[in-house]
RNA sequence: GCGUCGGUGGCAGAGUGGUCAAAUGCAUCAGACUGUAAAUCUGACGCCCUUCGGGCUACGUAGGUUCGAAUCCUACCCGGCGCA
């Protein structure tokens, strides 16, 4: 299901390959974001030029979406026109991102809401020891998402790689509440298990445990020893929950060492290019983020040299490529210069967000593509300083 | 020529005696975005002072009425429309 070909000999980082139900994944790589049941604003054929390998789909949208169409659902695959592997979420994040991480505006950099602002983004999510009470409005009927529904709703779906239902918890909750959420995560892991019908479905547990040594720790000893194929990890990291990154990389060094060696791990929801180079180098195999397509369709194209926002003025005469030496279709095409693109904004064009959707999707796969390269050639560390230093030099 | 309607910040377009440096939209500029709340959000946008705040100049032009005018009056300039 999983096997390492190749370990860097200065780092963590190494080269395998994932095989899924649908297919193989060389990793590292990169999961593109499809909460949905799509990659927004690509066709399949769109996915095919950008070199996806594998697409995330969420648990809780599609739930909420299906309804009683989870039943007669022809799984995610057929729905998305998708040939390759898929893995869905649990659920798990959006405990978080629809509860504490909603009203306290966790995830924006350097920035929580003020008490006024919480009153317009109220938490939707009541967490209990058995699970989680969603709603869709602050005054709407509650509904219940656990650990047996999220695996049999996963099951439904027909993904390749499930996750098991955890709580995500945040930077500003205490080492006490920290530590109550991984305890929840822990339980519920071991009843995704014992629930878990499917043979051909593999299955990864979740390492929660904030920023706290203890709790990582014992998390990672905990989910690590549990018989899943591999293995997630979650929570409060990265700058993005007001972390430093420093501190965040340091989390998986806390953690890597208690998983597996044999078994593929996931960095949830990670997944900036200095995120991957030291997620890699740390012993990640596989990322998803919202990045690469979110961002494309604000405006921001990812290049070697950074990110630039097509919709400045700047743009509205520059004939250049998106990026000189980039091999994504929309570079590749005659009529698709930096001053087509940026008229496609103007104008709210759809194929604005589509152009930049294919080559920031394309930019992050070629990168791991190069990253595996480089561990293959046992060169690592020199491509991981190399390209950082290429970006820090005109800034991001 | 007569009549009539109108001339507001980069543009469009509110306002029709004080709460107006002037709503709103667009444009412009800056910033954000990390298991998708997000093809989204935030901030700036007359000039000057260090922010709170204060000062100056502004609603076609020139005068006037008034404690006070983008708002009222007069003349003029410009534009649309109608009639000659």
């Amino acid at each position: 299901m999983f096997e390492v070909i190749k370990k860097d000999s200065e780092s963590r980082a190494r080269f395998g390959v994932l095989k899924t139900a649908h297919g193989f994944v060389e990793t590292p790589a990169y999961t593109i974001v499809g909460t949905h049941a799509e990659v927004r604003c690509l066709s399949p054929v769109d996915l095919v030029s950008t070199k996806t390998q594998i697409i995330i789909a969420n648990t809780y949208y599609l739930w909420r979406t299906l309804g009683d169409k989870l039943e007669s659902f022809e799984g995610l695959h057929k729905r998305m026109n998708w040939p390759a592997s898929i893995m869905t979420d649990s659920g798990g994040f959006q405990v978080f991102s629809l509860g504490f991480a909603r009203e306290h505006g966790v995830g924006k950099v350097g920035k929580f809401f003020s008490s006024e602002e919480r009153e317009s983004r109220p938490n939707l999510v009541r967490v209990t020891d058995d699970g989680a009470w969603f709603k869709e409005k602050p005054d709407g009927p509650e509904f219940f998402l656990d650990a047996k529904l999220s695996i049999s709703i996963q099951e439904k779906l027909g993904a390749d790689i499930i996750l098991a239902f955890d709580e995500c918890s945040s930077p500003l909750h205490d080492h006490e509440y920290t530590k109550k959420a991984m305890e929840r995560t822990h339980k519920w892991a071991k009843i995704c298990l014992d629930v878990k019908t499917r043979n051909d479905q593999m299955i990864y547990g979740i390492v929660q445990g904030g920023a706290f040594e203890d709790l990582r720790k014992e998390s990672a000893k905990f989910i690590g020893a549990l018989p899943f194929h591999g293995f997630g990890i979650g929570g409060a990291f990265g700058n993005s929950f007001g972390d430093s990154k420093e501190a965040s990389f340091k989390e998986l060094g806390w953690i890597i060492p208690y998983l597996p060696e044999n078994k593929p791990r996931h960095f949830l929801g990670i997944g900036r290019i200095d995120d991957l180079f030291l997620g890699v180098e740390a012993g990640i195999d596989t990322f998803d983020c919202v990045i690469p397509t979110r961002e494309a369709r604000h405006g921001s194209l990812w290049t070697p040299v950074g990110r630039f926002d097509i919709k400045k003025g700047v743009y509205k005469n520059d004939y250049r490529k998106i990026q000189d030496d980039c091999l994504c279709e929309v570079c590749s095409e005659k009529n698709t210069t930096r001053q087509n693109i940026h008229e496609l904004f103007k104008n709210k064009d759809k194929e604005a967000a589509r152009f930049a959707t294919i080559h920031n999707v394309f930019f992050f796969n070629n990168l791991m593509t190069q990253i595996r390269r480089s561990i293959l050639d046992g060169n690592f560390p020199r491509f991981k300083e190399r390209f950082l230093r290429g970006i820090a030099s005109k800034g991001l």
